[in-house]
RNA sequence: GGCCCCGUAGCUCAGGGGAUAGAGCGACCGCCUCCUAAGCGGUAGGUCAUAGGUUCGAAUCCUAUCGGGGCCGCCA
């Protein structure tokens, strides 16, 4: 149930009405009517702009059309009054039962309530962390894997059919470095010394590695020339980092449903076919770049590449799918994997990426477009970077790997949903800090504290009521006499909730699962907030003794703020806690 | 030189066409014989970077400028 969406509705009726009646004139366009929160509760539960948006197009002064619009309304048994006020909003109250309504729909749909079919079982691939299998992943992949599982289950949330892709970047000189490196810690293995050059992984994660290339080829590959064991090797440790990779995203909760390599998109044509299908567009053609303006490269010369025509879409240069020697450019197979996210029949692709790559939207935007006859929308959320900070300096461990800190030692020293959640408390496009102290604090400076403390209130509530003998499971409740919950303060709780199938609809709308953890602060405070009216009001307390009744309609209102809780954090991927101990 | 992101209270940030711009922290004043005070209520604090434009209406959209960050050929 949207109560939001009902309201709407019952609006678009009424403006039919008064267009069949003569009212207002036949076919007007009402998509840009709204039914929204007000800022200021003073002005009711709900207001909508319908007499501003359409008395220009109607000819006639919003007031007046308020004023029709209001009489057809309070004919609604859910709405008790409406009035207009200010420059033409239309300010409507609606009855209790309204959002008793709420409560009951709750308890009844429990994890389902919110759920929308706004996504119509269109099928979206979202692609994210796609990190390359050269070590473990590091801190600034795990906001992109937290965005882009979040963003995932949001989807799914609302109707959509979602693949969780990961795109292998297994086909550039980086794996042959991996491999490299990996060698030397097979001989390291091997009781030589490891001769770790320039430009190698010096990472400790690949001491196992090399241990176990020594089970398997003992040590028949020493002293061999690259051309002997480089191939195979470089397959054994692309496998061994995407088992480490994960490994690390089970610690984070994800799991992807397709992995894609891009080796296995060379020597099947899938290139050359996606190219010579962006040549017939006449999108690609040979010639010669510019030296970028305002940086001086010493050594630039010009060379004759394979380009590809990104200018046609916006871009602000024609971009190399092919190195002036004729093998591919990175750009290439990515050129291919897109073609081939279209070609499987995805109705939405998204990417998510790190700031970095954002030179790189542009042209991605464009293939999308041009090979999917633009049919299938690509958005690319791009995720900033996450500055982390432990006692009050910029924290640059490294324990295994080097130089960067890992998933693993953010995980372990945050645990998994404080990392999550955190990591979800700023929009993608904006940097976040992130503090191991004030993460793990216990306050309400910390918000995953805040609202996993209300979860647990709530169920501290329905234990305790258990002790009073009083039945609170949700069966009881479900049947619970809700007409007893009247009180101003009860409401508003109630009101809290019911925003939640439409809050949910405007984050999945926007790719923008943040919107879900501001929420949860919000709906906590609004909880926390009620439960001390209990301080001051004994008869705001949700455990009435010896008044089971008027306690099961109050601790069904509790029951509907942890469902609402707990199903917004299980888009977040965070586990709702029962007690705080 | 170009492209992308950001600029909102002392600090960290929400809000991204609608009414008197919100929250947390910090400051100040209150609230526990009572379901977890790990919490709650209140007070103070704003030229929404600047200047134009679009609109009935702009923090929000457009343009320019200023400030901060990121990126910019055969790396992936």
């Amino acid at each position: 149930m949207n109560l939001f969406s009902d309201i709407r509705a019952l609006v678009i009726d009424a403006l039919a009405e008064m267009s069949a009646e003569g009212v207002l004139p036949a076919g007007l366009d009402t998509a840009a009517v709204a039914v929204e929160p007000p800022r200021d509760l003073a002005h009711g539960d709900m207001a909508t702009n319908a007499a501003m948006v359409l008395a220009k197009p109607a000819g006639m002064s919003p007031r007046t059309i308020a004023d029709a619009l209001a009489a057809k309304l309070v004919a609604d048994a859910r709405i008790m009054t409406a009035e207009t006020a200010g420059p033409g909003f239309l300010n409507l109250r609606l009855a209790p039962g309204v959002w008793q309504d709420v409560v009951g729909a709750a308890l009844a749909e429990q994890s389902e309530f919110g759920r929308s079919t706004l996504g119509q079982g269109a099928r979206v691939n979202v692609e994210f962390v796609s990190a390359n299998p050269t070590g473990p992943m590091h801190v600034g992949h795990v906001r992109g894997a937290v965005f882009g599982d979040a963003l995932a289950s949001l989807l799914g949330f609302v109707g959509y059919d979602v693949t969780r892709e990961y795109y292998i970047n297994d086909g550039g000189a980086q794996v042959d470095v991996l491999a490299r490196s990996a060698y030397e810690r097979y001989r390291e293995a091997n009781g030589l010394d490891p001769e770790i050059a320039e430009g190698l992984y010096p990472g400790d994660y690949l001491i196992p590695v090399g241990e176990a290339l020594k089970a398997k080829y003992g040590t028949t590959l020493i002293d061999q020339p690259e051309s002997v064991w480089l191939a195979d090797i470089r397959v054994f440790a692309t496998e061994a980092m995407m088992q480490m990779i994960r490994d690390d995203l089970a610690m984070l909760g994800v799991q992807m449903d397709v992995f894609s390599s891009e080796k296995a998109l060379y020597g099947t044509g899938k290139i050359e076919a996606a190219i010579e299908t962006l040549r017939g567009l006449d999108l690609i053609y040979s010639g010669k770049l510019e030296a970028p303006k305002g940086k001086q490269p010493e050594d630039w010369e010009e060379r004759e590449q394979t380009l590809f025509r990104s200018t046609a879409y916006g871009d602000d240069q024609d971009r190399p799918v092919q190195k002036s020697d004729g093998s591919w450019t990175y750009f290439a197979p990515d050129i291919a994997y897109h073609y081939d996210k279209v070609t499987r029949g995805f109705d939405i692709l998204i990417d998510i990426l790190g700031a970095d790559h954002g030179g790189y939207v542009k042209r991605l935007k464009a293939v999308v477009a041009a090979l999917s006859g633009g049919k299938v929308p690509l958005d690319v959320k791009l995720t900033q970077l996450v500055k982390l900070w432990k006692n009050g300096e910029p924290f640059k461990m490294s324990k295994r790997a080097g130089t960067f800190v890992t998933l693993r030692d953010v995980v372990e020293q945050a645990g998994k949903d404080v990392t999550r959640f955190i990591m979800l408390t700023r929009k993608n496009d904006a940097a976040l800090d992130f503090d191991f102290d004030k993460v793990l604090e216990q306050s309400k400076d910390n918000p995953v504290f805040y609202v996993q403390y209300a979860h647990a209130r709530i169920n501290s509530v329905i234990r305790k009521a258990g002790e009073a003998g009083i039945a609170a499971d949700d069966a009881t409740l479900a049947g619970a006499n809700l007409d007893l919950l009247g009180h101003d303060a009860e409401l508003a709780l109630a009101r809290k909730i019911a925003e939640w199938p439409r809050l949910v609809e405007i984050a999945a709308r926007g790719h923008e699962p943040h919107r879900i953890a501001f929420y949860l602060y919000e709906l906590a405070s609004e909880f926390h907030g009620f439960w001390n009216r209990g301080n001051d009001d004994a008869s705001l307390r949700f455990i009435q003794e010896g008044d089971a009744a008027t306690s099961q309609a109050k601790i069904a209102l509790a029951r509907a703020t942890g469902v609402v809780i707990s199903a917004g954090l299980g888009i977040l991927g965070v586990t709702p806690v029962e007690e705080m101990r």
